[in-house]
DNA sequence: AACCCTCGCAACCGCTCACGA
DNA sequence: GTCGTGAGCGGTTGCGAGGGT
């Protein structure tokens, strides 16, 4: 018995996004929450397979993501973390709001690594580059103690191990926190309670604007073919404030709050978010600092 | 101006896990 | 316990942008 195809393939499009299926999956998404991923591209009346909505979504259009390159407390924050818990991205991305696995793996792989090893350190053991000497001792220690030497691979032996460790880390990075220079209390006050406080936009809900992102109302000159470039743009500018995306009673918050969102392409060519009855006013929520909600006034 | 090369990032692929029947 | 399905995760690829020659 072969394995499943995540979708009907046939007839499905595939490659970059583009503003119009970006606009149809964000008003579903607002509309319906989030949801059996295989039906969202019907429902939608999108030509893409679930995975891909699911992806560009989770990287790409949620509004709770924080845009533009990392910060220098979150590369130590992922190098920190990565030495603990290996390439397990999504873990890593748990403890950085508003980053997301893809864009931390990605961001490993052209950045951190370079870095690391122009300092002199193995990114993969984040241990100082040894010598060849170094390498056949290792190999020898490998040898007689196997299990040792699979080290993060031992998949079961993380897990078991996982809670200590990220415990740790937390509390190694409060710590760290603790440690910061005046000029670093800044950082602090960015990502406590791992909230980064700076991103949190100071417009009301009803008055984000998305720039208009079809590419026949474009008049920039660089008008280029690439859905991603022009999508970042949009989303560089569409400062969504972040909220709660957890959704209990299947998708229950999104039926008190976030139904009647709406996202209007306006006569002056440009995206407004809306929401019926207005919000007109937004507040962290006092008891989760992690997460914030909207409330209704 | 044209070509080549490198880099960075979005998206895809395929595997694993979780869960319900 | 087994099977089917959906979702999540990590590795890899493809392609556009930008710089160098």
């Amino acid at each position: 018995m072969g394995r499943q195809p995540c979708c009907d393939k046939v007839g499905l499009k595939k490659g970059p996004w583009t503003a119009e299926e970006d606009k149809k999956l964000i008003n579903f998404i607002l509309t319906n929450g989030q949801c059996c991923w295989r039906a969202v591209p019907k429902l939608a009346g999108l030509l893409r397979c679930g995975k891909s909505c699911r992806l560009r979504w989770t990287n790409y259009l949620r509004p709770d993501l924080k845009r533009g390159l990392l910060s220098e407390y979150e590369e130590q924050m992922v190098i920190d973390l990565h030495s603990q818990l290996g390439n397990r991205w999504s873990k890593i991305a748990s403890h950085l709001p508003g980053r997301t696995d893809n864009e931390i793996k990605n961001h490993w792989n052209t950045h951190i690594k370079k870095k690391l090893k122009n300092m002199g350190i193995d990114p993969l053991t984040h241990k100082p580059i040894s010598t060849a000497t170094d390498q056949q001792k290792q190999q020898q220690q490998e040898e007689v103690q196997p299990s040792v030497a699979c080290g993060i691979s031992e998949r079961e032996e993380n897990k078991e191990t996982e809670t200590t460790l990220q415990s740790s880390i937390i509390m190694a990075s409060e710590k760290k926190m603790e440690e910061k220079t005046p000029f670093d209390t800044n950082m602090h006050m960015e990502v406590v309670n791992g909230f980064c406080t700076d991103e949190v936009p100071l417009i009301e809900p009803h008055e984000i604007l998305v720039p208009n992102c079809d590419p026949s109302l474009s008049t920039s000159s660089s008008s280029s073919s690439s859905s991603s470039c022009y999508s970042s743009k949009i989303l560089e500018d569409l400062q969504f404030p972040s909220f709660d995306w957890h959704c209990d009673n299947n998708m229950g918050f999104w039926d008190d709050d976030l139904s009647n969102w709406d996202l209007l392409i306006s006569d002056d060519g440009d995206r407004k978010l809306t929401a019926d009855p207005p919000l007109t006013q937004y507040t962290p929520s006092v008891l989760d600092q992690d997460s914030w909600t909207y409330e209704l006034l």
